[in-house]
RNA sequence: GCCGGGGUGGCGGAACUGGUAGACGCACCGGACUCAAAAUCCGGCGUUGGCAACAACGUGCGGGUUCGAGCCCCGCCCCCGGCACCA
């Protein structure tokens, strides 16, 4: 066989696997559907930026060897491949060039596709979808629509985070510390009317359903739980003193009530004008409310601020101690959290602490520390919780335990009204509204006498009109569109506009993972059997960058859409693995800080293969990752000796691709075969149990190492000859989930046809046991001698051959026994004084 | 501050259930082949001492449990990620 030339084979291949249909997945219905297990393996669809970069290929190639591995283990192996395609980057390019975001779309996509086309990867292309393609957008509106009936997706005026550079608002999860997720420019405060979905109605769901999301990482868990912020506490209504009206406020600890000694609203709080109207404090009040409200959101999230705030003169009634306690107005509350108000409790909470100080409020001291801490409340605040906490100068509570005290003192205050338990929660509703051009447009009416009203499902899609200004202008492009903008209202046919902004993308990717089951169907989004057959996801991967907002927001629309009777279940995505990044020069790649290593030219040096299996060998899949570019050297090579060492074997042994083990081999063939059926072990263990593609490389390289040594000496025997056969057999079938274009063009070499469907082999049980050991000799913990010793030994006899040993017996001379362990077949630790 | 993850040779990492620390690979050093170089093949490669056999030390730091700790427990330090004036 002539040398290995990774681009002809690799190429030879990719043609064979197209034109086969090789990785095409019959649905239920499909008479080729038979009863085997089934296994959806998902990678996260990627954006189509044009060019694939090595966090695609890392993600991609992790999944491609799941894939292979659950189909050549008996699985039909759902695994298809999509484009997030909405969204800014191709329409900002478009306003850049002048072309249409659809035009920029497809060329990307069409680039993107063919760099994965070179990376072999096995996905069933028949269900490619592209979530920009009125096909699937036709869906996105229609699950809005769902959203809609059910009261999930509302319009509102509110406080919502704008982006001046894409002159759009954005959600909650896309601010990060004050900026914005995608282009990094400060955020401002506008109240404008916007879309949402109600994902705040199934934060319980969301957080407790997490309990059956056992596969799934625990960094990702615990952001997520981070993100909805469940708070259990209590509501207290706090009457204002000369008025007939009451504020409620969130506490979680309500067992401090009676130390509750001022009152503090935010300054966007809705009564305040109405408190301070006509007093003397008026002035001071509105013209603090104003000073907060310019200020920048970032500068407002800055924590190193100090407290200020206004008295407004007003007072409220405490509910349990009748005494009154003024209305202060601080900015170190937040109006969109709890009530937006708060009963402050110096003595007992550091923030309420400092501002007391700070203006000479009252502290009072609540709760007590039992086990003789010293406590001065003045001079600082108390937060203590445990069970030595009890309540002080707290009426009929004195003496209850701060635990305790958290459920009784609600109760009591439900007995006429005054409070109640409750839950507070940090996350907010989905802001999903965007006033740009490339996204899904909303499918709603405004009549001017019905308000407003759905598309019909008959009319969906909605399509994007064809305009000729995509630039932004802080309202939807859309909005020029008037012939479009026009229509009939559907419910009383009197002259309506259209919702002229678009949806968020991240609505888009929300639902994917359903519509590749049915990816081409024009008559509904998915059918429920097929679905209900292949979800929920297998095996789903991805970067962690996506742990709240994709993955909290696909939660979410798989429990409405299960409340809503589509779906039979209610979690998504069963197994989750996060891939960590990879990094060149200690820094994330990016084009600006030019430390880009293009998955293209390392393909073009040393083939599909090398570089898949150099990203999966970097290192742990989870961890991020340094690239390496010598790195890449150990795979190529190893591909490069692979093929010669089978080469060989294939030329100068005879029989089937992938020999039985030949029975009475001894000496080094049986130690071949021991190699062999170890390394089938390894390598079924690490991507089965512990997707640890790094290690499963690993087993390879140490069987070639072993097939390289015993090469030369077994060739000329018969038996010996059938062990190497069977051994490279073996690796070849091993690496094919790594490197499946050199692994099918080998198991050519060896007789065999189509790898990719060829069974997993499995170890033989009696070629995983050795019969002798290298039995490990400690004297008080410290190795000192090894030796072959047979296995199944009884301790007696291991512990009489080990003090028979030269070295042993001369250590233990004239010393005294204390102790000897013998763990079986492994080592033997002799204590001595 | 709260929550989660991590810290092992020159480098990426391995050690899965407490039992030989450093698998596999990169880099480097020596040798073979070559006029020479590249490629390839063979050998070496934690630190210190020693010609060597070998010995001592060694998994962020300090303690503990154990016959035995990279792994378990207690107390710290540092790095990464999430949340954070969230009442």
């Amino acid at each position: 066989m002539e040398r290995y030339d990774p681009q002809a084979v690799e190429a030879r291949w990719q043609k064979v696997w197209a034109d086969e249909k090789a990785f095409e997945t019959p649905n239920p219905a499909d008479p080729a559907a038979d009863d085997s297990p089934r296994a959806y393996v998902l990678e996260m669809l990627p954006y189509p930026s044009g060019d694939l970069h090595m966090g695609h290929v890392t993600n991609y190639t992790m999944g491609d060897v799941v894939s292979h591995f659950r189909r050549r283990t008996g699985h039909k192996v759902l695994h298809p491949m999509g484009y997030d395609s909405f969204g800014l980057p191709a329409e900002n390019a478009a306003i850049k060039t002048g072309g249409k975001p659809a035009e920029v779309t497809a060329r990307n996509i069409a680039r993107i596709r063919e760099q994965m086309l070179r990376m072999g990867w096995s996905i069933d292309w028949s269900r490619e979808l592209s979530t920009s393609d009125p096909e699937y957008y036709k869906w996105t509106q229609w699950i809005f629509l769902r959203m809609f009936e059910r009261g999930l997706a509302y319009k509102r005026g509110a406080a919502v985070k704008w982006c001046p550079q894409d002159q759009t608002v954005l959600a909650n999860e896309q601010v990060v510390d004050g900026h914005c997720e995608r282009c990094g420019t400060e955020v401002e405060a506008r109240d404008l009317e916007q879309w949402f979905f109600r994902i705040t109605d199934y934060a319980d769901r969301l957080l407790d359903d997490m309990e059956k999301l056992e596969q799934w990482p625990e960094r990702v868990l615990t952001m997520q739980r981070n993100w909805i912020g469940r708070s259990h506490g209590a509501e207290v209504q706090f009457s204002v003193v000369g008025g007939d009206e009451a504020i409620p406020v969130f506490t979680t600890r309500p067992d401090t009530l009676f130390g509750a000694t001022f009152f503090v609203l935010a300054p966007e709080h809705p009564m305040i004008n109405d408190l301070v109207r006509g007093t003397a404090a008026e002035a001071e009040v509105t013209d603090y409310v104003r000073r907060r409200g310019a200020e920048s959101v970032a500068d407002r999230m800055r924590d190193d601020r100090p407290k200020t705030g206004v008295d407004t003169g007003r007072r409220v009634l405490n509910p349990v101690t009748n005494e009154e306690i003024p209305i202060w107005v601080s900015d170190y509350v937040l109006v969109e959290y709890g009530t937006g108000a708060i009963m402050a409790v110096p003595a007992h909470d550091e923030r309420d602490h400092t501002f007391a100080l700070a203006f000479g409020l009252p502290i009072r001291q609540v709760v007590a520390a039992t086990d003789g801490a010293d406590v001065d409340v003045q001079a600082q605040a108390f937060t203590g919780t445990g069970d030595d906490a009890v309540l002080v100068n707290s009426g009929q509570f004195d003496g209850m335990t701060v635990a305790d005290a958290k459920n009784a003192v609600p109760a009591w205050l439900a007995e006429d009204g005054r409070g109640e338990q409750k839950t507070a929660y940090r996350l907010r509703d989905w802001l999903v509204s965007r006033q740009r051009y490339w996204g899904a447009p909303i499918p709603i009416i405004d009549c001017p006498s019905c308000g407003l009203v759905p598309v019909p499902d008959a009319d969906l899609p909605v399509r994007l009109p064809e305009i000729e200004d995509y630039a932004p202008k802080g309202r939807s492009p859309l909005a020029a569109a008037e012939e479009w903008r026009a229509v009939p209202c559907p419910s009383c046919g009197a002259a309506a506009q259209r919702e002229t902004d678009t949806m968020d993308t991240f609505v888009d990717s929300s639902w994917y993972y359903l519509r590749y089951v049915n990816a081409h169907d024009d008559m509904e989004a998915f059918a429920k059997g097929d679905v209900d057959w292949w979800l929920p996801v297998g095996q789903y991967i991805g970067g962690v960058e996506h742990a709240i907002l994709h993955l909290l927001y696909s939660r979410f629309f798989t429990k409405v859409l299960f409340d809503a009777g589509y779906l039979g279940f209610e979690e998504p995505f069963a197994n989750l693995f996060t891939q960590g990044m990879i990094y060149k020069d200690g820094a994330k790649m990016s084009k600006s800080k030019g430390n880009v290593v293009a998955p293209d030219e390392i393909v073009n040096r040393y083939g599909a293969d090398a570089l898949r299996m150099y990203v999966l060998f970097m290192g742990p899949p989870e961890q991020d990752k340094e690239w390496s570019d010598s790195g890449v050297l150990g795979p190529s090579r190893f591909l490069d000796r692979l093929w010669k060492a089978v080469d060989r074997i294939a030329a100068e042994t005879s029989g089937d691709p992938l020999p039985v083990a030949p029975s009475g081999a001894e000496g080094s063939a049986l130690d071949l075969l021991r190699l062999t059926h170890h390394s089938i072990q390894r390598v079924t263990e690490d991507i089965d149990r512990r997707l640890q593609f790094n290690t499963a490389i690993a087993a390879a390289m140490e069987l070639l190492n072993g097939i390289e040594k015993q090469r030369d000496a077994l060739l000329g025997d018969p038996i010996g000859g059938q062990a190497l056969r069977h051994a490279a057999g073996t690796l070849v079938c091993l690496v094919q989930p790594f490197a499946p274009h050199i692994a099918e063009e080998l198991w050519e070499a060896l007789g065999g046809s189509r790898l990719w469907e060829t069974p997993w082999p499995v170890a033989d049980p009696a070629l995983l046991i050795a019969d002798t050991f290298e039995c490990v000799v400690q004297i008080n913990g410290k190795l000192r001698e090894r030796v072959q010793l047979g296995c199944g030994l009884p301790k007696d006899e291991v512990l009489a051959a080990v003090k028979a040993l030269p070295k042993i017996a001369e250590q233990l001379e004239g010393r005294e026994l204390v102790k000897e362990i013998v763990v079986p077949d492994k080592l033997v630790n002799i204590v001595v004084k």
